[in-house]
DNA sequence: CATGAATGAGAATTCATTCAT
DNA sequence: CATGAATGAATTCTCATTCAT
C-alpha cells in the first residue's frame, strides 16, 4: 500500500504552451473522474483524453495522485471561495446566516455531483496525507468558528461536541442527498428543514 | 466501463466441499475489502487468500463484481436482521423505538467500519444495477414504513418528504460519523441527540 | 534504488507444460545475457524470446532479478560441481591439485565467457542480498579450505592473508584473461605459469 | 543493440559559459556513476544534477555514451599521468620500479573504487569501439614496454607472453581487490607480495 | 547559446479471465 | 469439481532524444 506519496507538482509550466497542456490534463481528469469515477481515472486515459503524451503528464505531475490532489485542492478552494462570504459576513443574525450557509452548501454540492462523488472516494486514500490535512484545516476551522458563534448562547454545555455534531450532520447530509440527483427545489426544502431543526434545537437567534 | 454486469452467482454449491470453497472466498474477500479497500480487491488475491484456485472462483462467480455483490447482500441482510426486531416491534412508543433504531444503526455501522467503507465505495458502481435496487427496496420499505408510522401525527403535511428526509439524515450521518473512528460513547451521544431532534421536530410520542 | 528484492521463485512448475515454460524462460534469459549483456536483459525481451506471455514470466518469477539470480545460482552450482572433485580429492599432492584446480577453473570461465561476463556485472547488484551471500559461501569455504591445506607448510605466517591473496589472484586473473577470448592453449599456459608461481612462492609440495 | 555509436563530442565549447556547462555535466555524471552505477546514469538525471537543461547536454554530446566515453578517457588520462613518471623513470632498478608501479596502481584504483567499478561495467559496451581501443593503446604500450624492459633478462623465452601475463595479472588483481573495499594497509601488503612474486619468478633485478 | 516543452518507445508489473486436464 | 497453466490488455512510469523559441 502506498504510504507516502509525493503530491506536489513536479515542474511549473512556464510557457503558454505548457500552461495549456496542464490545463488540458486537469480538464480531462475532471471529465473522467465525473464520468467514470475513480476507477476510470488512469494516467494514460487522462493523457489520452487531454491529447498529450503520457510522458508530458509525468513532466508536470510525479504520479496520478498528484493530479488528483490538484483537482481536490482546486475544488475545495472554489468551494471555500463561495462559502467564505457567508461564513465571515459580519452581523449577529446567526439564524439567517446558518440557513444561507446550509443552502449554499447544498447547492455547491449539487452542482458537480459526479465529480464530487469521485473526489470523495479519492479522499479515502488522500485522507492520510499531510497535504490533505493541511488543505482541509483552513476551511474547517472557519466553519467551526462560524457554527460555534451561532450556537454559543443555546449550547448544551459541551460546545465542542455540538459544533462537531452540527458540522458532521450538515455535511454528511449534503453529500448524500445531492448524491441521488435530488431536484433543486427538494434540495432547498431539505436545507431549510435542516436549518430549522438546528435553529430550534440550539436556540440560534 | 461495465454497464451491464452479471451479478448472479453462476452455480450453486451442491457438495459440502463446494460450500466450503464459496465460504472461503467470501471470507477472504471480506478480509481484503476491510484491510485494503476496494483497490486491493482483485480476483486473484481473493482466491489466493482463500486458498482456492482462481478457476474455482470463476466457477461460482461470473466475475468479481458478483462476489462483491454477494457480500453487499450478505452485509445488508445481516444488518436488516438486526434492525428488523426494532422496526417491526409492536407498540406505539414511537419515540423509544426511534431512539433504539438510531442507536442500533450507529452501532452496526461502527462495528465493521472498514468493510462498510469499502462496500460503500463499491456501491457507487453497483448502484445502477437492478439487483442492487431490488436488494435495497425490501429493507428500505420497512424502514420507511417505520418512520412514517412514527411521524404520522406530527408530520408537516408532506409525509413522503419527511420520511425521505429522516431516513437520509439518519443514514448519512451514521455513515460519516462512524467513518472517523468515533469513540462509542460519543457515538451514542450523537445518536441520542439526533433522535431528540427528530422527536422534537416531528412531535414523535 | 532497490534495496530488498525478493529473489525466491514464486510458484514451482508442476505440470510438464509449466516446466517447459520455465526452461524456455531460463534459456532465453541466458541467451540474451550472453548476447546483449545485462543491459539487454528485460523481462519483456526474455518472455518474447522464450515465446511465452509476459504474464507467465511473472507467474514463476516475482521480478526479473529473481530470474537473474536463478541463472547465477545454476551457473555457480554447475561450476562447483565441476570443481568439487578436485577440491575434495584426497591426497597430499597439493601442487598437482592446485595446478589442476587452476586449469579447470580457467577452462570453466572460458567456456561461457559472454554469459559469465554478464553475470559478473549482474552480481554487482546482487552482491548485497543475503541469498547471494549464502550461495557463495558454500563454494568459497571449500575453496579456501583447499588453499589453506595446500599452503599450510610454506605459509608466510599469516595464513588467512595468504589464502585471501591466492583466491583473489586466481579468480580475478581467470575472469579477466578469459574475458578477452584468449585461445585455449594460451589459457593453459597462463594457468600453469600462475600455478608455478604460487607453488614456488608458497612452497607447495 | 547499438553497434556503431558516435563517441566524439559534438561541438567544442568556445565560450566560458559553455566550458562551465560541460564541466558541470562531467562532474554530475561522475557523481552519479559513482553513487548509482551505470544503471542510474541517464541523460536526464545527469543534466538535472548538473543544473543544465537536457537540450544543452545534447549540444555537447551526441548521446550519453559520448559523455561516458569522455569520462573514461579523462579517468584513463589522469591515471596515465600518475603512472607515467614511474613507467618512464630512467634507471635499471627494475625491481624497485615494478614495486612502485604496482603500489601506485593499486592506490589509484582504490581511490575511486565506485566510479571505476561503474566505468568498468560501462567499458563492456565501449570495448568494441575504435575510439576505446585507441585510447588504451598509448598507455598499454608504455606499460608493456616497461614490463618488457624489467623482464628482459629473466624472461622464459617468450617475452610477449610474459608481458601479457604480468600486465593481466597485475591489473586484474588490482581491480578485484580494490573492489571489495580492502583496507589500504592490506592493499599495500598485497601489492608488495605480488611484486615479490613477479620479481622472483622473472628474476627482475 | 540555452531553455522550456514535448514525445515515441519501452520497461516492469498486474489483472480479469479462460482453458485443458 | 478443482487445479495448473496461460494470456491479452492494461497500468504506472522512465528514457533518450528532438524541436521551437
Amino acid at each position: 500500500m502506498p504510504r507516502q506519496i509525493d503530491l506536489s507538482p513536479k515542474k511549473l509550466p512556464r510557457q503558454t504552451r505548457a500552461v495549456a497542456t496542464v490545463e488540458a490534463l486537469v480538464e480531462a481528469a475532471t471529465y473522467i473522474l465525473a464520468r467514470q469515477g475513480l476507477g476510470g481515472f488512469t494516467a494514460n486515459k487522462v493523457a489520452d483524453k487531454a491529447g498529450v503524451n503520457i510522458a508530458s503528464f509525468y513532466q508536470y505531475f510525479p504520479n496520478k495522485e498528484a493530479l488528483l490532489f490538484h483537482i481536490v485542492r482546486q475544488t475545495w478552494e472554489r468551494q471555500l471561495a463561495r462559502l467564505s462570504p457567508i461564513l465571515t459576513r459580519p452581523g449577529a443574525d446567526h439564524a439567517v446566516k446558518l440557513r444561507d450557509f446550509i443552502r449554499e452548501f447544498f447547492l455547491i454540492e449539487a452542482a458537480e455531483v459526479d465529480l464530487r462523488r469521485a473526489l470523495r472516494v479519492a479522499s479515502v486514500d488522500l485522507k492520510e496525507t499531510e497535504e490533505f490535512q493541511a488543505l482541509l484545516s483552513a476551511g474547517a476551522d472557519l466553519t467551526k468558528r462560524f457554527i460555534a458563534e451561532a450556537v454559543r448562547d443555546g449550547a448544551s454545555g459541551d460546545l465542542d461536541f455540538d459544533v462537531r455534531f452540527i458540522v458532521l450532520l450538515t455535511t454528511s447530509f449534503a453529500e448524500r442527498t445531492t448524491d441521488g440527483g435530488t431536484a433543486s427545489a427538494e434540495l432547498i426544502r431539505q436545507a431549510d428543514l435542516l436549518a430549522d431543526m438546528l435553529i430550534a434545537r440550539f436556540k440560534i437567534a
